[in-house]
DNA sequence: TCCAGGATGTTCT
DNA sequence: GAACATCCTGGAC
C-alpha cells in the first residue's frame, strides 16, 4: 500500500456527525513493532455530550471521559465487558463529541489479525467495535493518543474511494436519540449485522 | 437462521 | 457492588 497522508487535526475539528460521515472510506494504520496492519473504515457513530444519553460524556466531565473534552484528533479508548471500543475525539471548539469506529474491512496484516482473533474468517476479524481492537491490539494503552502522526501506534490516513453512505440508529444503545448518527458504507460486506 | 443469556475488564459510587 | 456504546455459544425452530 502506498503511503499517504495522515488526516490533519483540523479534520476533526467539526460536528462529530459530519466527522463520522468524514472518516468512513479512510485508513486507519496500526503499527506495531515490525509489522504494519490496516484497515477501512467501513462503520462509525457519533457521539455528543450533554445532550446525548447515550454518550459517555452525558454526566459532565469526570475521571476517564475527560478526553471528550480534549483536542480533536485524538484516541478515546474505554472498555465494555471483555473489549474495547476504538473512539475518535472529534468536536467543533468548546463542544465535546467522539466518533466510534465500529468496523473495517481489512487491508494489510490480515494473517496477524486472524491470529489476535483465533478464527480464520476474513469478514469476521474487524467487523465490530470490540473485534476490530482484538484484531489490532487495541487497548488502554494507546488511550489519548494522536491519530494525526505516525509515530504514535494509531494513525488515520486519508484514503479515496467512491462509495454511498447509509444510515442508521445507534446500536447497542439503551437510550438513543432520534436522529440517525450510525453512518456505514452501503453494500461493504464488512459493515457489522 | 435466530435469540437469550452468561462471561468479563475497567471505572465510578 | 453496579453499570456497560459487546461477543460468542448453544438450543429451538
Amino acid at each position: 500500500m502506498d503511503h499517504s497522508n495522515p488526516l490533519p487535526k483540523q479534520f476533526y475539528e467539526r460536528d462529530p456527525e459530519e466527522a463520522a460521515k468524514g472518516l468512513l472510506g479512510n485508513i486507519l494504520i496500526r503499527n506495531l513493532e515490525g509489522e504494519t496492519l490496516s484497515g477501512l473504515i467501513v462503520e462509525t457513530e457519533a457521539y455528543y455530550g450533554s445532550d446525548d444519553p447515550a454518550s459517555r460524556a452525558r454526566d459532565g466531565m469526570k475521571g476517564y471521559n475527560r478526553l471528550m473534552w480534549d483536542q480533536p484528533g485524538l484516541t478515546f479508548i474505554y472498555n465494555v465487558h471483555r473489549y474495547w471500543m476504538l473512539n475518535i475525539v472529534a468536536h467543533e471548539p468548546d463542544q465535546v463529541g467522539a466518533v466510534l469506529i465500529r468496523a473495517l474491512e481489512p487491508i494489510d496484516g490480515i494473517e496477524t489479525m486472524k491470529k489476535n482473533r483465533g478464527i480464520e474468517k476474513a469478514e469476521e476479524l474487524t467487523n465490530g467495535p470490540g473485534k476490530l481492537t482484538m484484531a489490532l491490539k487495541i487497548d488502554k494503552r494507546l488511550h489519548g493518543i494522536p491519530v494525526t502522526s505516525y509515530e504514535s501506534g494509531i494513525t488515520i490516513a486519508e484514503n479515496k474511494t467512491d462509495f454511498k453512505i447509509g444510515s442508521s440508529n445507534r446500536i447497542g444503545v439503551r437510550h438513543d436519540l432520534k436522529k440517525k448518527l450510525r453512518f456505514y458504507i452501503d453494500g461493504n460486506k464488512f459493515v457489522s449485522r
